[in-house]
DNA sequence: TATATGACTGACCATCAGTCATAATGTTAC
DNA sequence: GTAACATTATGACTGATGGTCAGTCATATA
């Protein structure tokens, strides 16, 4: 009888279960500002329980940046696929990238403490390497685009694919960090709207990839 | 009879022997790892006398990256005066950022802090609203530079100084940012040195800038 | 019905940021 | 010199919170 399967799909629920309380606490105070006890609350279990599920607080945020991850991966291979050009599909992937920080700010604001904290990628029983291993595979898809455009001829030849999108995903990263840790700063002390400062990224780094004509 | 004055200075003396002995705790171990107990100890003070001179651990961490600041600050301004050109004085502050990140990787890791989190800017009594500030004026120094370049026709003159100093600042943190989290995964799973990431960036951008000869 | 399993509990512990009553030190006035 | 006052320093204490563990209980197995 499948008592063992019934088992592990109830765990599998219950850890669902504890993500989603810890989403709504974690995205309605931040991950400082939220403590397990809370959590433990809104799930309605005690805060031992938790603890079987996750190692430890970190590792309960790291599961929803997963989630993030998730959704951001599947935007970028729909992204990859709706447009003709490589030069398109690349520009279309970093419009997705900022479109997402738009759309799941609370993830993206997840995925940026990924990007910025120094995490234990060697524990293997841990979300982390989980996370990394996700994050590279991120990589790879927009390296996909770019690598569609140099064999199409629209993206510069002499670009190295994987180079070229962690460089862009970092680069993006660091903008949009920038805009929503001093956006308030931005637009009172220099009357700029932050997206303006993405649309300038934009132009700035357009002309770049594409191949140049006049050579 | 200046009693005051001394009083003064020998206060600011045990203000900066505070931060000075955090920067030792600090730096070996992160803030994050870090104790108030810990930085009493090593600035032979109590810990009560911390909290004379400094709102809280954050803002002792604040105090430092505002050092961080004026050093990064110094290196500018004197980059500014070394070159000529307005484009080759926007890229070596581009490059004595990336420099600064290498000599002085703890104050680099406390300005990533800076960059990331989400600080009391508005509590003029505290250090952040004094490093947003300074922040500003590091974006100001990179301004003038393009400028230069757009006064002197070595820069394309449709860009904006100020917006273009901001972005090219956003995308260099997140690009070190990477570097310094995710260094021993680009090494390992992509085997890439970091430094040709960086240099790779620098050629993404170059031409991005320059005025264009052939229009 | 009796035994075994393992999910769950919540009281408990250790740590640590931040506070406050008290003490020590220095300054001024007489 | 010393009394009165002001400033600075102390460290024991508190409260919050991440994490643990001995024990409970519902359910599955024999």
């Amino acid at each position: 009888m499948g008592t063992a399967e019934r088992r592990e799909r109830e765990k599998e629920q219950r850890r669902n279960d504890i993500i989603d309380a810890a989403e709504a606490v974690f995205f309605s105070k931040g991950i400082a500002n939220s403590t397990m006890d809370e959590i433990a609350d809104v799930s309605e279990l005690s805060k031992g329980t938790l603890y079987l599920y996750f190692k430890n607080k970190e590792d309960l945020y790291l599961a929803i940046i997963l989630r993030g991850l998730a959704i951001l991966q599947a935007k970028f291979e729909e992204t990859l696929k709706a447009h003709e050009s490589g030069i398109e599909k690349t520009e279309a992937i970093g419009r997705a990238f900022f479109e997402f920080a738009k759309t799941h700010p609370d993830y993206f604001q997840a995925m940026l403490y990924f990007e910025s904290a120094d995490l234990p990628y060697d524990d293997e029983s841990g979300y982390a390497a989980e996370c990394l291993s996700q994050s590279n595979h991120t990589f790879e898809i927009c390296a996909r685009a770019v690598q569609a455009g140099i064999d199409d001829g629209t993206i510069r030849p002499d670009l190295d694919p994987m180079k070229t999108a962690m460089t862009l995903y970092g680069v993006s990263v660091g903008l949009l960090q920038i805009v929503s840790t001093k956006g308030q700063m931005i637009r009172e002390c220099h009357n700029l709207n932050p997206d303006e400062l993405i649309e300038y990224f934009f132009e700035l780094i357009g002309n770049t990839l594409r191949t140049q004509i006049d050579e």
